[in-house]
DNA sequence: TAGTTATATGTACATATATGCATATAAGTT
DNA sequence: AACTTATATGCATATATGTACATATAACTA
């Protein structure tokens, strides 16, 4: 990878919860919708589609719609180059820092109707 | 590692100039001088003691004084933790794409006496 | 001590980023 | 069409960062 991209990569996983959304993302295997990411990370609606701009921008996650849902996960790329460095830096990460927002989604997960979230999230936040 | 730790840490290597400090670190096996790196990088020398204090206060690098020289180096921590991420982001960067400046240190290297800087760094830039 | 060289740092300013709010858009429902 | 819900985005502003310059500090030399 050329050493600009690397450093604008790193940049935009920076940001601690940036780099949570991406954590959350590689430690369960499957799309996360908005909506599970605003009450997992307990973080406002428009911070959580905030910062998956920015991951987004920089092709480390991607947004698949479904209705009035958007699910989102890692990016795969050409040589895997991308996201294997994502999932290094994860790996980095103490499990136990990001693993209650991991039991949230996967209570998310439980609650969703043929595998698609149907309440959205809380008002709160 | 913390996340919040990881994100403060990544957050001051996503500078390029400071990316291609730790590069440039990383791949010549010895401590490299302020004034080997001002030649190389084509920085002004303040520029490259700004940008090795940033790395110096996330303990990525160290410096080592002596005399009016101080050489500087990438740190080991216990784990190997921070100084295996450094090594794992390096290695994801290209080659070619700090080749130059590896070959100006060399060069800057064996213009060393007994190991050491005599001649400090030109004055443009 | 004064002078010189190498390195570090404080300050100023322009630009970038984070954050919050309001609102737009997209899509489903009645 | 009007209404509701989920998501995205534009704008304002406070704060942080990059960059440049001047100058301080550290250490050697005469």
């Amino acid at each position: 990878m050329k050493l600009e991209r690397l450093a604008s990569v790193l940049k935009a996983v920076s940001h601690p919860k940036r780099l949570r959304i991406l954590a959350l993302l590689a430690e369960v295997d499957h799309e996360v919708c908005v909506c599970e990411f605003v009450d997992a990370l307990e973080l406002p609606q428009y911070q959580v589609s905030q910062h998956l701009r920015e991951l987004r921008n920089e092709n480390l996650v991607k947004g698949n719609r479904e209705g009035t849902w958007v699910y989102y996960s890692l990016c795969e790329d050409e040589t895997g180059e991308r996201r294997g460095l994502i999932e290094g830096l994860v790996k980095a990460i103490d499990t136990e820092d990001y693993n209650d927002e991991v039991e949230k989604l996967k209570e998310r997960f439980n609650k969703r109707e043929n595998g698609k979230c149907t309440v959205g999230y809380d008002e709160e936040d």
